[in-house]
Formats: C-alpha cells, sequence, structure tokens
DNA sequence: CTGTTAGCGCATTCAC
DNA sequence: GTGAATGCGCTAACAG
C-alpha cells in the first residue's frame, strides 16, 4: 500500500517523471498549469518522495549527525536546542546519539551515523584519545566538536580555564580564603581537568594554597568525598564546582548539613543552565552560552558538509562566558574563622 | 576523494561486489580468508559504505523520526533519552526535530521527516487537531504519540487526570482546603487539559470549591497571575503546578514574597524531572517515568515500523505514574485562617 | 561459498 | 517547458 513512486504520480498526471522531479525541486521551471496538475496527481496517489533516491542520486543525505554525552545534563539539551534550530534553518535534519561518556559508545555512534550523514557535531569525552575522531578523520566527513577544546580539531567552545581563574579572584575578592573544588571524573572529562587547571592558576594567582579537590564520578549519586570536606575541622567558605549540577548536589547536601548558603557556605557551578537562574537561591555560575554553542556547531559544519571538505583546527571558536551572579555567592561570615 | 564504492573495493580484493556486502551483512556466509581479503582491501581504501543504496535496495531507512515540543523542558529531553537508547538496542538511529509548541512547526517537522524514516514518535500540541497526524495517517507511516491521550490515536502516557485527582485528595488529607492551581497553557496543551480536569475533579470529590486557577503561557517569563493569588487577602495553602518547570517558579515567587514553603504555602508538580528531587525544598509531584514512556515508545513502532504496518489506537499503553513525596509538600500551618 | 544479473526511486544530463 | 535516457551504490534472487 505504501509506495506510489515519482513514476505513477507522472502517469497519473500523463507527464514525464522528470516533470515531477522538477515540480518538486525547482517549481519556477515548470508551467503553472502543468504543475497544477501534476500537484493534483500527487495529492490523489498521497505522494511521499522516497528519500533514498534523492540522496543516492544527490550523493549527499542533508542529514548532520549529533553525538552527546547524555541528556541529563541540561547543558546539553539547551545545546542540542541551539543545533536544531540552526539545522532547521539550514536545510539539515538531524540524527542523534548518546554516549554516556562511554568511548565504546561514542565509536558505536560514529560507525552508526558515518554513512548516513553530511557531517558530524560530537561532545567527547577526551578528543586527544576518542577513537571515534580518528574514524571520521579516515572518512574524510567534516565534524566539528562542541565543548571539547584540541589543537588538532575544530571546536566550539568557552575558555574554561581561565573562566576559573576569574572566577576564584572574584571569590578572593569577596574575602573567601579557603576554597574547595568539587570537580567531576577528571579522566573522563577534558572539560573538568581545564576547569581544575584554572582553579590551581586561579589560586595561585591570588596567593593561596589549593584548596582541597573532591572528585565525583558523573553515575555516583552520593557526595561521600564532598562530606568530608563539609564536615572537616576548616571548613572551606566557598565551593567551586566544576558544573552546574555538581553545584546543585552541594546545595543539597550543605542544606542537609544545617549549612546556610551562602552565609556559612558560598557555592558556585559551571555552565550556565537555565534552571541555575530559577533556584532559590539562584546558582551563581559561569554562564556559556549553550544554545550559540551549537548554533556556531552547525554555522562552521554546514558549509562544510556541503562542499564535502573537512574543517580544519584552525576553523576553532572560542565564544564569551560570563559570570552570572547569583545568591548563592556571598562574602564569607566574620564570624568564621579566617 | 570521499567515495570509494563497494565496487572499487571489490576489485581491489578481487572478488565480486554481492561479496563485498556478504562481508557487512552476514559475515558467516563468507569464507573466512576471503573476508579477511575484503576487510584488508576496505581498509586499504577508507570505503565506507553510502547509506542510501541501502535504504533504496532495502526500502526502509532504519530511522525513527521525533518530534519534540521542546528540549528546554527536562520532561522531553528525560523521554529522549530513552527513546535514543531504546531505539539503539533496536537497531534504529533517530532523526529529531523540535517545534516549540507551534502546530505550523509540527507540520513542518514531519513534512520533513516523512521521506527518510520508518516511522514516528512524536508529543503534539492537541492529538484531535493536529494536522501533523493527518499528513503522517495519509502516508501510511507509522507512529507513536507521547504524553498525548487520545482514543483514535496510539499513545504511551499516563493518566493525568487521575494522578491530579488523586493529589488534590492527598492534599485534602493532608489538611489543606483552600487549593488554587498554576496551569500552563490550555490551548497549547492537552495534558495540561487534563490536568485541570483532574484537580476539578479531585476538589468535587472532597467537596472543595474549586480555587483560583492560574494559567501561564509557556514562554511567559512572567508570574503576573500567581502574583495575585499569592497576594491576595486569602492566599491558598496549597498551589498544585500542573508541571514541575511550573512548581520551580512558584517556589521562587513564594520565596520572594517571603513565603515559607511547606509553612506558610505547599507546592507541588507534575512530571517527575530529576532534578525535582535534587532541590532544597525537593519538589513533591507526581513522577511519570520519562524515561520508559519514551522507551515505550519504541518498543510499540519499532515492530511496526519493520513491518510497515500503522500502530492500532488500540495498541496505547497507560504506564503508571507515582507519587513522589518532597520537602515543599506539608500540612497547612494551623496558624493559617481556616 | 561466490558471481551474475537486475533494479530499488530519484535527479540529472541532453535533446527537442 | 518537457521528455528520454542514464546511473548513483547497494542488496536480493538465482545459478552454479
Amino acid at each position: 500500500m505504501s509506495r506510489a513512486g515519482i513514476h505513477a504520480v507522472a502517469l497519473e498526471a500523463g507527464v514525464s517523471a522528470s516533470t515531477v522531479s522538477r515540480v518538486f525541486n525547482c517549481p519556477q521551471n515548470v508551467a503553472a498549469d502543468t504543475r497544477g496538475r501534476v500537484e493534483a496527481a500527487a495529492r490523489r496517489l498521497q505522494y511521499r518522495p522516497l528519500g533514498a533516491g534523492r540522496m543516492l542520486r544527490r550523493q549527499r543525505s542533508e542529514v548532520l549527525g549529533v553525538v552527546l554525552p547524555t541528556l541529563h545534563n541540561p547543558v546539553f539539551a539547551e545545546c542540542l536546542e541551539g543545533i536544531a534550530a540552526a539545522a532547521a534553518d539550514a536545510g539539515y535534519a538531524i540524527q542523534l546519539a548518546t554516549t554516556e561518556y562511554r568511548p565504546d559508545r561514542e565509536q558505536a555512534a560514529v560507525a552508526a551515523l558515518l554513512p548516513r550523514v553530511d557531517g558530524l557535531v560530537l561532545v567527547v569525552s577526551d578528543p586527544a584519545r576518542a577513537q571515534a575522531l580518528r574514524a571520521i578523520r579516515a572518512a574524510g566527513l567534516p565534524y566539528v566538536l562542541a565543548y571539547n577544546r584540541h589543537p588538532r580539531h575544530p571546536c566550539v567552545s568557552v575558555d574554561n580555564e581561565g573562566a576559573v581563574a576569574e572566577l576564584v579572584r572574584e571569590l578572593h575578592r569577596r574575602g573567601h580564603r579557603r576554597i574547595a573544588m568539587l570537580c567531576g571524573d577528571l579522566r573522563a572529562s577534558d572539560r573538568s581537568r581545564a576547569r581544575h587547571r584554572g582553579f590551581l592558576r586561579g589560586m595561585a594567582a591570588c596567593g593561596l594554597p589549593p584548596g582541597p579537590l573532591v572528585e565525583v564520578a558523573f553515575d555516583d549519586p552520593s557526595t561521600g568525598g564532598l562530606a568530608a570536606v563539609l564536615d572537616g575541622a576548616v571548613r572551606p567558605t566557598a565551593l567551586l564546582c566544576s558544573n552546574d549540577l555538581l553545584a546543585l548536589r552541594a546545595l543539597r547536601a550543605a542544606h542537609r548539613r544545617g549549612l546556610r548558603v551562602p552565609q556559612d557556605l558560598s557555592v558556585t557551578g559551571f555552565d550556565g543552565i537555565a534552571l541555575g537562574a530559577e533556584l532559590v537561591p539562584s546558582l551563581a555560575t559561569i554562564a556559556q552560552p549553550n544554545h550559540d554553542i551549537g548554533a556556531a556547531c552547525v554555522a562552521l559544519l554546514a558549509p562544510a558538509a556541503q562542499a564535502a571538505a573537512p574543517l580544519a583546527a584552525a576553523a576553532s571558536r572560542l565564544l564569551p562566558h560570563r559570570f552570572r551572579p547569583g545568591e548563592s555567592l556571598g562574602a564569607p561570615s566574620a564570624d568564621l574563622p579566617t
């Protein structure tokens, strides 16, 4: 029942298949009345063109692949919104795969996408290691990384390290001296590592000894290490979290211990997820332009996909971040030991 | 430089194209040494099969289309995770489009997806009206709706109306008598309407006069109507929100007015977004199995797509919701007027 | 186990 | 402005 091909429509309309094709692809090259007949016939037969034919003939799919770690983190959901909107505007459909931060799933996703897409946007755990990227390059397919940063790959990101270093200075300016960092899995994310470097750099620049580092795996719902720091004899006055989701957990953990935020403990995040601004207390954070990061990826990728020409690493873009103040950040209480 | 076709590989390996094809599709039907030669040749030529050829020959794309209102709401992001995981397991890729709750974009998305997919999962504003659904049926393509509910369409959802009615009874049991509802745009969402019906039914069942209804457009960041209710002479003791995002806004609005939650005002949500449990106060809500809703859609759709046979409305599934208690819900203070 | 043959539906020449 | 002819890359049916 399903298939009424272009030829059937041609027959029904009393024209040739070429004309039917023209009606759908360049209507201005077809006489108005012929066009009318063809459109009527197509409607009558419920003609639905089969994309595969066009793809095969044109040697391109008009699809961009998108590979993300997870949608559980709103950062990537927001970025995906940006990708989807920009892709739609550029006439591309998007095909999505998620990896849960697992390199083997990155590879599987890329393998599945390679035959069907004209280009790829991806967020990988570690661009230096990712096998998936080697496969893409071998295939000669245009691609761009989002959030990642690496000198040999085209990337759209922010200055993670610099942003955290600035943030440390901001905390210092507000009087904080004991600053701890809560980090995602350092092995699994180049962002975490860059942000941690920024932390160390910022602390050094302020002449402070680096505070304790608490590392939390992505899938670990507990906050074990965090407990140790918050319950320690000399509690930090500020907790710098490497992403907003961790910061939310930290807020909750502080609340459980009866610590008031920000009076007893300041908490900052990184990412700028929309929900952060809606919380009580609202989350102070380094806001990335997540939507724009996605859109910028597509802006780079679409022309490259059109030309079937891979992007150079030099095409990388560094987008501006901005510090978004929030109620979770204050000055340390005067009555706390300095 | 890009294309090394199956024939080139065949030539290089000294076999026929069919054999190359077999190596990739049913390796067990090829002698080990032949297979080795072919794989080597493929690697040497960096052979990447072009999906379009296979799709054309097989008359199917192995792609499922997904049409969602937005990813800004974590409900849909969580559901999409479920869809993506289940689709990957079933051997399908997914192609995504977002509509921002706009029927015209639903239509555009469906039109773009129709030629390229074997089936569709979608969340529409109003299944009774959606033109997009007519187009899909006309094309004879299998599809399933998520979250929507309609007697003439295959749907995967929860009992929105019943869930809210139960929740009202729960509030009543805890002593609440003045209960207001905060609702999303009733015209734009059948979920909102169902939940509102549940509210009315629940109130009636408890012998309570229906409290005030505050309607908020999806894209309206203000909470104007809400302000009027919270600042009114006779404030409600509980605010039942038709989704979690609205509930978050309500929490913030209450906090701005110096109302304590739950002592001065209880707030409940609907959806069960993961973040709700991480907040302070944690959000009491009706939790939907968002991930499972997505997975169930794929479980229904995949076989239908395989068979190219549309699903019957009778295939619809109602998944269990559950009340998730949270700190945002308490008993009304004794010192408040009853 | 492997090769031969044929054709999926469409867009593109090139004539006219 | 339109039609006829061609082939994109791949897989399925059949023969051997």
